[in-house]
DNA sequence: AAAAAAACTTAACCCACATCAAGTACATGA
DNA sequence: TCATGTACTTGATGTGGGTTAAGTTTTTTT
């Protein structure tokens, strides 16, 4: 993985949504910089006042909160063409209380406040993008909201294996627990009593 | 309340976060429509294909999702200088699954879909104002998210007064236990439990 | 290949909140 | 103003998922 190629996997990714000539990709491009980030090392750490947006080129993140019994609990997971970011602390000024943690070798393109509201003033155009993905992932975190208040762990795995078939492959049990806001051990047994379910059906 | 004076509230609003030129502005008043819902009147209701969205003048509405038990799940609570609206089903062509009821008599200035974008192309400024008005609301519900997911009823209670200091006086109990996600017998039971460790403390 | 660490399973017990039921106190409207 | 509905309270009982603890299995490190 080099820069160049990774620029022109972001620009790929923007000429899908917007049009850009060929000058506003150029200074788009250059605004982003790679970044490795090795298996288990941070792209965000709570605590720290780094605010940085990225796009993930390659490989995958889990983007989660600790809470005051230092539990975690993720908020998503980023894949190849995602965007990861703690918009909360690009208002204010306070350090993130995210944690964007490599869950194998990957690739960012990573940019800085200071240089985002640059290129916002250069690109006017980025403007009407990010608006339309930040309502889009606004709206599905909603979703996920009244997921969350409105059904039990057990419709909200189905929902999540439904929704996103494969990520057992992709991401280990616990945090796929710590997604759907409960314990390692409840989706274990969870998983007992579904397959206990389907064994006395098919013997029926 | 008339249409010219809630159009310049909206503007005054406006003209707190960017400027506008004169005729900017007069583009962006005219956009919007003043409609005035009694209360208990809907100004969303779920599985209707009107796209609207709406900027509180006066009044107060519960915006809320309606789950598969025919429980109500509220959203959040708009009162002036609000926006409302379902931006989920601003892509999906799918009727909304949210509702916004008055609760009280209200007035709304209002906004189509295709009004939206013609407004957007005739003022390019506001892609701007309604990207960061939309990252805000974003921030704000990651937080009632993990709120939601780690902490238990007494304290989103608590922090929920502690935000919205005299929300009690505005909002019925059974409604604020529904922005909760408990039922209104458990909130009771919490305040009951609450006032009785307050007395005993005073006692010692 | 051995050792250590992390991931997963299972089971017994517990608790916050739901459910069901039966009240009382207010509102609202005929 | 009476009546009916809506909001709130209180209690008994149920349950989904948390807690604790002791395993086994898999992965990582050396």
């Amino acid at each position: 993985m080099n820069e160049e190629i990774a620029r022109k996997q972001l620009i790929d990714y923007i000429n899908q949504k917007i049009e850009l000539t060929p000058e506003e990709q150029f200074t788009v491009a250059n605004a982003y910089h790679l970044h490795q980030v090795k298996k288990k090392d941070f792209f965000l750490k709570e605590g720290t006042h780094c605010k940085l947006q990225g796009f993930v080129v390659g490989g995958t993140f889990r983007v989660f909160y600790t809470d005051k019994k230092s539990l975690e609990h993720v908020l998503y997971f980023a894949f190849k063409d995602w965007w990861m970011g703690d918009i909360a602390s690009f208002f204010d000024d306070n350090p993130t209380k995210l944690n964007a943690q490599a869950m194998e070798d990957s690739w960012v393109l990573v940019i800085g406040r200071e240089e985002t509201e640059q290129l916002f003033t250069d690109v006017p155009k980025l403007e009407r993008l990010f608006r339309i993905i930040t309502q889009r992932t606004l709206s599905v975190l909603q979703k996920r909201f009244f997921l969350t208040v409105s059904a039990n762990a057990e419709e909200r795995y189905e929902e999540l294996i439904k929704r996103h078939a494969g990520i057992e492959q992709l991401v280990p049990q616990h945090q796929i627990a710590s997604y759907l806001g409960i314990l390692p051990e409840s989706l274990s047994r969870m998983k007992k009593q579904l397959m206990d379910r389907r064994m006395k059906k098919n013997l029926e």
